[in-house]
DNA sequence: GATGCAACGCTTTTT
DNA sequence: GCGTTGCATC
């Protein structure tokens, strides 16, 4: 039976289920679903590819999947295999299953990210791999202090060859799944005039006697273990009698070849020991300095591993090639394209009706996504109404862009929307801060979704690498990281000295330590403190044995001195500091022992969502993955943002289609409304540039878009068009070309005054043109010097802009805003600010209310810390801060101190 | 060991 | 423009 033909009658599938069944009627969980999905959920024998479609049902297929395998008795919970790529889709999943099946799903031991099984296979077997069971996690950060190590011993200079650089090789070599002896010459002599792969050794070898694994190692330690030990491998593969594979578009190579290992057939495991394969793109990866890594040998890809699995195995697969957005970190679309090849005898089933997004929506991103060439291609389709065209909006630069957005969120939540439901989702990271700044000034509740995750904040790290040491003496990154923090006069010389002392004797630090508080070698004072640091962690070593860890962590922060050092620190953040490291010691509660805690936070590098209730979620398009909202703004869309010049220079023709996949994601995130944003002037690396339309906007299909019109203010603005030309030097024209920034929010009189004075003016349209022309010109040539030289300096916004700010009664106070540092951020916001308060803008939207706050309180903001307000109007606040200068902020964001 | 200044870099990010 | 980092200096 394993002989299906490709595209079996799907009923035939779906009726044979119901005979193992028994003839009995379905159960309500395969009734609720549609016949594709239910032939994805019920074709249980052989390998089976879902091409799942944005908001078709993807998880649900799976947890389905899952259900109805358990249901059927095909196998025990602890025989499938289910890996995904975030702790958070595997979270979810096993609390669906859980809902399916009726209980906790406690008995699925291998549901779980690659690496979270990763880790829990190699402890298992460490020993086969030159591990010990407790082997340590490092994180980024540890892998980069360790390669700046390795570069040092083997004398090379850092400055031409910075650690970070190589670590991104590092990465992408253990992403295709290369060991150092794979590693191809060429791309070897990339780095540090072809020492690329002794430091890889290096490094390897330096990780075996820490005990430790970097992230990649998860998986390619566990590739050695079943290239070598056929047998550990047969014996998981016998195991293993269904595997799930969520977002299969992005696996990458190593993962890959993990997958065929396990999907394989159990007969076939001799033939597979030199499994290698090359990254599928024949040019690769950059680095800076000129560093151009290549691929060099042509070698025929997937010749060498080993040839069609001859008996099917289970395999389930489900992704969709156009949501293949992460090719930069190694993920290969290619996998799932070739999924056929190879998995002969496949079963493929496309899901392509869409329950998330509105008629007009999908055909909007239908419509986009078809411009891309090496796709499987669907066509998605709802049977929902065809609701709001998708809009596009054009505003004169970000700053407008974020007015513009903001004054319509504020409209939906007249309209009782929830702010839970609206998201704005940007390219860049760099555009966050736009809307932040925006909203804080409207009282406009927000959460920043990504950004510097909860463990790697300094003090959290600072603290873990306490309990590291406690937990694993040997862990010399840890004990490095803490052994002058707080200060305790162990500075560089003395880290140094028993550096060389724990190298010549081959130990770890915490031993070469404790040999050298008994020796003379060391000055009195590093001795002295030295030994009351080792006396410290024995007596915690000591007390971690019959202490619950949460005491533990207390004590062990408390005595080192390490809480007593962020009282004292009078920075803004040292609150803030002080209060992750309670959230941490919470956090640890839900942990049996330290150990598990510890495993814990190397693998599951991710905070739930704060308290806030109802609030505009701001994130990257990358992170909105897998995510939906009612209405979803999408500002940025202009050539050079997005798609993003790098991804061009870098990738071409594959960059562009990954970012068109981008976009499509971007947009399929919307259920009722997606909002697009370009903006004719931006400022990026500091200087301005001035922009033009994304081509993604003309990829829409005009049916489902509506351009909206400005609301007044710039209508006469035909001499803005300085886009006509540029777009002459880009070919072709857009119908974007001419178009008004959107000025829905320069009704106001000041926006009439500086709008009269730039046309009593007159002087600003050559300008514009004359600095657009070059620049795209430039930009086109790809000339970065000339790009940059083209762009609008610092201290000449973009026109419009200076026109106001140099029109008198619009400058910024002098003098006030002139401090550095800190200050420099209250310069920008207050000089913007001004105008805006003069304009009776705030005051506007004051409540009215009169705040419970009073000039002189002493009060704690979030974002800024500590500061004294100094004036009080309505419900917003001028506040002084400490340390981010003086802001206006609604009064619901603070609390007094 | 603290402080200050110059230099750098700046897409996306999980584990 | 701005935040981080590394080095030099006191």
């Amino acid at each position: 039976m394993a002989e299906q033909a490709k595209s079996p009658p799907k009923l035939g599938i779906a009726a044979r289920a119901m005979q193992a069944l028994g003839g009995a009627p379905a159960p309500d969980y395969l009734a609720a679903l549609n016949p594709e999905q239910r032939l994805a959920v019920e074709t249980l024998h052989g390998p089976v590819l879902v091409l799942a479609g944005a908001g078709t049902g993807k998880t649900r297929v799976l947890t389905t999947r899952i259900a109805h395998i358990l249901r059927l008795g095909r196998a025990h919970p602890s025989q499938i295999l289910a890996v995904t790529f975030t702790n958070k889709a595997a979270r979810e999943m096993k609390h669906r299953i859980g809902e399916m099946v009726g209980q906790i799903v406690e008995g699925m031991p291998w549901l779980g990210t690659f690496h979270a099984i990763g880790v829990k296979i190699l402890r298992r077997h460490a020993e086969l791999v030159g591990l010990k069971s407790n082997f340590t996690i490092l994180d980024v950060d540890d892998q980069i202090r360790l390669i700046k190590q390795i570069l040092e011993a083997a004398n090379i200079d850092e400055k031409r060859w910075p650690a970070r650089i190589f670590a991104g090789i590092l990465d992408g070599w253990k992403n295709r799944g290369l060991t150092p002896d794979q590693v191809p010459a060429g791309e070897a002599m990339a780095f540090a005039n072809g020492k690329g792969k002794e430091l890889y050794a290096a490094y390897q070898e330096r990780l075996k006697t820490l005990n430790a694994c970097d992230f990649g190692d998860l998986l390619l330690e566990q590739l050695r273990l079943f290239r070598h030990h056929p047998d550990v491998l047969a014996d998981y593969q016998r195991r293993f009698r269904y595997i799930l594979v969520d977002e299969y578009q992005d696996t990458n190579v190593a993962q890959y070849l993990w997958l065929r290992l396990l999907g394989q057939p159990r007969s076939n495991t001799t033939a597979v020991i030199p499994a290698r394969r090359e990254a599928a793109e024949p040019e690769s990866r950059t680095g800076n300095d000129g560093l151009r890594v290549r691929a060099e040998d042509g070698a025929p890809r997937n010749d060498d591993i080993s040839g069609p699995a001859r008996t099917l195995r289970n395999i389930c697969c489900v992704g969709d090639d156009d949501q293949s957005i992460y090719g930069w970190r190694g993920a290969e679309v290619d996998n799932i394209l070739r999924f056929e090849k190879d998995f002969p005898g496949a079963t493929v089933i496309r899901l392509e009706r869409n329950y998330r997004s509105t008629g007009h929506i999908l055909a909007a991103a239908s419509h986009l996504i078809a411009h891309n060439e090496g796709r499987l291609g669907k066509t998605l389709h709802t049977e929902d109404v065809p609701g709001e065209k998708v809009t596009v909006t054009g505003a004169w630069d970000s700053e407008e862009e974020a007015r513009a957005i903001g004054e319509e969120i504020e409209q939906l939540q007249r309209k009782k929307h929830k702010l839970d439901e609206i998201a704005i989702l940007v390219r860049a990271s760099f555009q966050m801060r736009e809307f932040e700044d925006r909203f804080v000034t409207l009282g406009l509740p927000y959460r920043v979704i990504g950004g510097p995750r909860f463990y790697e904040r300094a003090e959290i790290r600072d603290a873990l690498a306490y309990l590291r040491v406690i937990n694993q003496p040997a862990d010399d990154l840890a004990f490095e990281r803490i052994v002058n923090v707080p200060r305790r006069g162990l500075g560089d010389a003395t880290v140094k000295q028993l550096h060389d002392h724990a190298r010549m004797s081959r130990v770890p630090l915490t031993e070469a330590a404790r040999a050298m508080i008994e020796t003379d070698e060391l000055k009195p004072k590093p001795r002295g403190a030295l030994r009351d640091l080792m006396t410290a962690f024995d007596r915690w070593r000591t007390q971690a044995a019959h202490l619950p860890h949460t005491e533990l962590a207390e004590i062990v922060l408390d005595e080192s001195g390490y809480t007593e050092m962020w009282q004292k620190d009078r920075s803004a953040d040292a609150a803030g500091r002080l209060e992750n490291l309670k959230e941490l010691v919470r956090s640890m509660q839900d942990f049996e022992n330290l150990n598990g805690f510890l495993e814990h936070i190397a693998l599951v590098m991710d905070r739930d969502a704060d308290g806030i209730t109802d609030a505009v979620s701001i994130m990257t398009v990358h992170s909105a993955k897998g995510l939906e909202f009612d209405t979803v703004f999408l500002p940025g869309w202009e050539e050079g943002l997005f798609p993003h010049q790098r991804s061009l220079d870098e990738s071409g023709r594959a960059g562009l289609e990954e970012e068109r996949r981008l976009a499509h994601v971007a947009i399929t995130r919307a259920r009722k409304r997606a909002k697009i944003y370009f903006a004719t002037n931006r400022r990026m690396k500091g200087l301005w540039n001035s922009t033009i339309p994304s081509r993604f906007l003309d990829e829409l299909p005009e049916a489902h878009v509506e351009v909206t019109e400005a609301k007044g203010g710039f209508g006469g603005m035909g001499g803005y068009g300085s886009m006509g030309g540029m777009r002459g030097a880009f070919g072709g024209n857009s119908r974007f070309d001419n178009f008004a920034p959107a000025a829905s929010s320069y009704a106001t009189p000041g926006w009439q005054r500086a709008q009269k004075r730039q046309r009593d003016d007159d002087a600003f349209g050559g300008f514009g043109d004359e600095a657009s022309e070059y620049e795209s010109a430039a930009r086109y040539a790809n000339d970065d010097e000339g790009l940059s030289g083209s762009a609008y300096s610092v201290d000449s916004p973009p026109p419009l802009r200076g026109r106001v700010r140099e029109g008198g009664d619009f400058s910024p106070r002098p003098g006030s805003h002139s401090s550095r540092g800190a200050g420099a951020s209250r310069g920008r916001f207050a000089a913007r600010r001004e105008p805006l308060t003069i304009e009776g803008e705030l005051v506007a939207k004051s409540t009215g209310v009169s705040s419970a706050f009073a000039r002189g309180d002493r009060v704690f903001h979030i974002k800024f810390g500590n500061g004294n307000v100094v004036a009080v109007d309505g419900n917003k606040l001028t506040i002084q801060f400490d340390k981010a200068g003086e802001k206006r902020v609604v009064d619901s964001f603070v609390e007094r101190v």
